[in-house]
DNA sequence: TGACAATTCACACCATCATGTGAAATGCGT
DNA sequence: ACGCATTTCACATGATGGTGTGAATTGTCA
């Protein structure tokens, strides 16, 4: 990046000093000027307006006022081609995928040092994701949950196709007709599927079928 | 980390030019110790049963015999405790989500430098996920659209919490002495999450529940 | 205060499920 | 050829679930 085309940037986070800290350690580079600076989300939304966009946007998303997840939204309506990136204290799990869904692109600690900032920001416009490691193994931790390993409870392959029906709602009765057996044998196959899996009602079954992608 | 305790590596990568590259790099820090360095997953399959498990793994996904993919999912279920780094060329989308929901826990590039691969592996034994920050931006990418949102049936604080019992495997009858009301009560507000979520039967409710994180 | 949602309880009927018990056919590997 | 797992089917009984119907209480908001 040549001196002459620094990056604008937007910092939105309530805390002055810091704010004004992260912006001074980053003008110092030389790679950014910080268009904007705002303590609440609503002052930055207010400033879209006056056009003038900013190539990245830092945001803190502790914000008050306004939940800095919907914050999140908006900017990324309003400033599609903008850099977003969270910069925050650790937060809870839940937070960090909300924050990701709704579209941030890069997901740093307060305590991350300037040089680390800026190369984050460099990463964004470049077309990567920076995030912290650490809430990396939380996104990645939460992703794999959601397509989880499969254990192996030694299901078999009826016992698997009965199973993934029961998970789909259907009562015995249906089952059978759809499997093409009688209403005895899926129900022996249920008992198995009961002793493999410790359970002893279809919910249960349903439930850990789901919870740990058996199906 | 003192030179005293050495973290023990396994390397799987067909490559040995480049095997041999990176573990002479990585010794040569003083950090590491190779202790199993393998052409193929299954050679290091085979090592598993010897005992003398390595603290991390380094392995490559374009191997050729067994998938990389398998390969991940049976390191992760052999050696638990073992931090898992995969190590390839930029791959497509779909074969960086499957390698991390088979449990890799860190991504980067072959290319990366020496100090870099260091990193990462101190990293994710310290509980980190180091991700190349394009890769980063794929998982999200995926991650953002694969996430559910969570759709508002309207369900009841008391409803929500009854359905909560049925996804944990419990009967009425149980429900109705944890959450102290009768099970008439409890019948009535299965009723209702049945209605509001439209289906008929308890798996029926509890599938639902689990697939949209209702709960 | 009156409308409305949420929560609670009750009875009854039939459907469905869970479980004990028994048995037969098939296929696979040794 | 023999054992073993898988898959299939059957009968029976008590427990549990699903649904129709009705009603009382509580709290909230207009």
């Amino acid at each position: 990046m040549t001196p002459g085309t620094p990056t604008s940037l937007w910092l939105i986070e309530d805390n002055t000093t810091f704010r004004s800290s992260v912006a001074r350690g980053l003008e110092r580079t030389g790679q950014f000027v910080c268009s904007g600076s705002f303590s609440s989300a609503e002052q930055a939304l207010e400033m879209i307006q006056a056009g003038n966009p900013p190539q990245a946007v830092l945001i803190d998303v502790g914000l008050p006022g306004m939940d800095g997840i919907e914050a999140i939204q908006i900017l990324r309506q309003q400033l599609p081609k903008a850099g977003l990136i969270v910069l925050t204290v650790f937060e809870d799990e839940e937070k960090i995928i909300r924050a990701i869904c709704a579209g941030a692109q890069g997901y740093l600690l307060k305590t991350a040092p300037v040089s680390e900032i800026a190369a984050a920001i460099e990463d964004v416009l470049a077309g990567g994701s920076p995030m912290n490691s650490r809430i990396a193994r939380r996104v990645l931790e939460v992703f794999s949950r959601l397509v989880p390993v499969k254990k192996d409870y030694g299901l078999t392959s009826r016992e698997q196709e009965i199973l993934q029906q029961m998970v789909q709602g259907h009562i015995k009765k249906e089952i059978a007709v759809q499997v093409g057996v009688s209403i005895h044998t899926v129900n022996t196959h249920m008992r198995n599927i009961y002793d493999k899996l410790q359970v002893n009602t279809v919910n249960g079954a349903v439930a850990k079928a789901l919870k740990e992608r058996l199906v």
